[in-house]
DNA sequence: CGCTGAATTGACGGACATCAAGATGTGTGG
DNA sequence: CCACACATCTTGATGTCCGTCAATTCAGCG
């Protein structure tokens, strides 16, 4: 169930420190108190109601589904000022879960959609975000049928645009998480990052830390 | 440009004999008098500003992008009753091809969105719909990480129950545009055709007309 | 009929998965 | 601060699925 909204464990607790003057795109709207996951606990379950729609005041999310066999694809990476929870009309296809210990403002998808009635201003940002959540599934499928060093490529130009801070990109994700984004191996992303960067398309600090060198290599 | 929703050629001209009865998900708004598209014509085009909606009355259409280097990703298919052009925010990021002879009805994106906000019900149907639309998109890029004979059964399944008559599955697009909707390529999609049917899985009639025998059997 | 594009079938190679071993990093407790 | 344990990441050897290239069959149409 979605007990996780109100659950007041050690981890899931309500941060009483939390920043609610951050701005993010709805946060004028998303008013109350964020919530805080530590690392690889789960926000929603697949299956769940789809009542609540969540904006990431900081941190990183992942949406994952397991297939019966085992096999697991995540459906996208939401960082700071994001919104998730919006994939789906009646339930979650997908789950939620902190990379790292993440903090989440959560609002009623009826409110949201009632005040979207009265406020023409917030339902052209729900229409924003929806269509930009759409252009994301796209250029995600596009990627799913490219070679292996072209996905991560994509994946390194995504995440540069996303989360780069004076030319680096700290990964919060495993190496397991970006192989199930991009749907190959996690040896296949290790050795994939090891060709990159001896062609110093890429440079890397350590595991988690990327410079992209040659950016335009990486399109192609 | 869209001079197509415009267009008077031999093809795509305005049918006079066009079915206005008919009732699609939003046939009670989109009011306009149906436009026909012949084979392989486009409707609207890649980078297009995405200022029309589009409801399909009857045919099949397939949404497309061609990258740089000639590969095709075939984003979704369309058939009767079906909306699409919804998929994106401000300008599309695939065209649209009629598969057969199609007719179209057209309305304005922003007087949807207008209408959306005096009517309930039409706002809530376009909600419905693009969640539908985000829906066939995860379970498209999930299709994506699959083997080639899961992907094919996947598409089958998907087919069957979307346009099956009496167990019949007529398909209207070619090999080749599943080929690009699976991202694998037309001579696996005909191997594994030839091997579910050798397992009594499907029995074809015809290379476009597909019963299936033994569905549970697709799922794995 | 013969022409043309679509679909099937075959032979072969390559990209990526799988299986396995090592290396590196990180947290915990002494 | 070190030592151990455990997870993560990298690297290597081998196999296999699917892509590529090519030939053949099939279906529709003048």
């Amino acid at each position: 169930m979605y007990a996780q909204v109100v659950q007041t464990d050690v981890v899931g607790r309500i941060d009483p420190l939390a920043d609610s003057s951050a701005h993010g795109p709805l946060a004028r709207w998303i008013t109350s108190v964020p919530i805080k996951f530590g690392a690889n606990r789960e926000i929603y379950g697949e299956k769940e109601p789809a009542d609540y729609v969540y904006e990431l005041v900081h941190g990183a999310v992942r949406t994952v589904k397991v297939l019966p066999d085992g096999r697991r694809q995540i459906g996208g990476f939401y960082f700071a000022g994001d919104i998730f929870g919006l994939e789906d009309g009646h339930e979650h296809s997908f789950s939620a879960e902190a990379i790292t210990v993440s903090s989440v403002r959560v609002i009623r998808r009826s409110t949201l959609t009632r005040m979207a009635r009265d406020d023409r201003e917030i339902a052209e940002r729900l229409m924003t975000i929806t269509a930009q959540e759409i252009a994301r599934l796209h250029s995600h499928a596009l990627m799913l049928i490219k070679t292996a060093p072209e996905r991560l490529g994509s994946f390194l130009l995504e995440m540069a645009e996303r989360i780069a801070l004076d030319g680096v990109i700290e990964l919060p994700m495993s190496r397991q998480d970006i192989a199930d984004y991009l749907g190959i191996t996690i040896e296949t992303v290790s050795r994939t990052f090891t060709i990159l960067e001896s062609q110093s398309t890429i440079a890397l600090f350590n595991s988690r830390a990327v410079i992209l060198r040659n950016p335009s290599a990486l399109a192609a």
